[in-house]
DNA sequence: GTGTCATAGTTGTAGCGACAACCAATACTC
DNA sequence: GAGTATTGGTTGTCGCTACAACTATGACAC
């Protein structure tokens, strides 16, 4: 058994880092219940505020969020069933459907977006040292290239970039 | 809007460790699934296996494994379908319910061991180096004094002390 | 232009997790 | 020791996600 395990410097890391990954979901969740949304469907609204036309190709738009397309479809057809998206066919290929977010489903996101920026702030970012912040984005930048090596969702945190020292 | 919202480095790290959130339960969801195991199944089957006796309370492998009872009751009824696990009342307390590992489970834990090992190493352990490791772990502790104040999971990442420098 | 293959999306089904409702046993109170 | 509250677990139902199957459009070969 050459490598087949960790050392225990490496467990330390791994098992705090899998509890991370086991509890965030959960408090992320429970938080937006007040507003209605799931933690995905808050994903997939603001990925639209920030698009071009706030529209999107479902394609597209699932594979920044991480999701498979039938789930994408679900979803977004429970959204567009509260007037939060709206779907219309692409005019240039007609295989393609557009998901644009309404004004209502811009307003959704407004609303949900300070109780949301404040459990992540309450959460993890008051956590940290400013340089435990710079350290983890280049933590999980170094991780991401390993879990997401065709950069499918690297289109959304590359936006954000650590840059300045 | 004093804090309500986060700066750019901030955002950076948090975006990035949403993604690795993301990301990450689906990567060790498909591999464990060649064992024909949840990620979840994994966990309660480990906590079983480096349990005294390889038993515990229902209630205390919830807390470990942060579950709802209810849900750790229909995983624990459908490994012990499967012969993994097996359950039986309480001898001190009547209320209560023991959970133990059988042989077979402890082999089945065993055999999706390394493969599991490996999904972490080349995933998450490989990506870093020993210097960040060490960031992780301490970054990670930080986080978790948050998300799990009361130390309901505590027990279990403790066990694995990163000390030593 | 016809046959084949790839791409884009929807729909149906099955399995898992959250929540609520429920039962059983213990602990507290007086 | 009777009554109440609390703790420990199970069961039932609903909603969400993965996977498979299917439809429709576009791309490519010849």
């Amino acid at each position: 058994m050459d490598s087949p395990w960790l050392d225990d410097k490496q467990l330390a890391a791994w098992v705090r880092l899998a509890a991370v990954v086991e509890l965030l979901p959960g408090v992320l969740e429970r938080q937006l219940r007040d507003a209605g949304l799931t933690h995905y469907d808050y994903f997939v609204l603001a990925m639209l505020s920030e698009a071009p036309e706030r529209t999107l190709r479902m394609t597209e738009l699932a594979r920044q969020t991480n999701a498979t397309l039938p789930r994408l479809s679900h979803v977004a057809q429970r959204l567009e069933d509260r007037g939060l998206v709206e779907r219309f066919p692409c005019p240039q290929d007609k295989r393609a459907t557009n998901a644009r977010l309404t004004d209502a489903g811009l307003a959704k996101v407004e609303e949900a977006a300070p109780g949301h920026a404040a459990t992540v702030r309450t959460h993890v970012i008051d956590a940290l040292s400013p340089q435990q912040i710079k350290q983890l984005a280049e933590i999980a930048e170094a991780i991401l290239r390993r879990l997401d090596p065709n950069g499918a969702m690297s289109g959304v945190y590359n936006r954000y970039d650590p840059a300045a020292d």
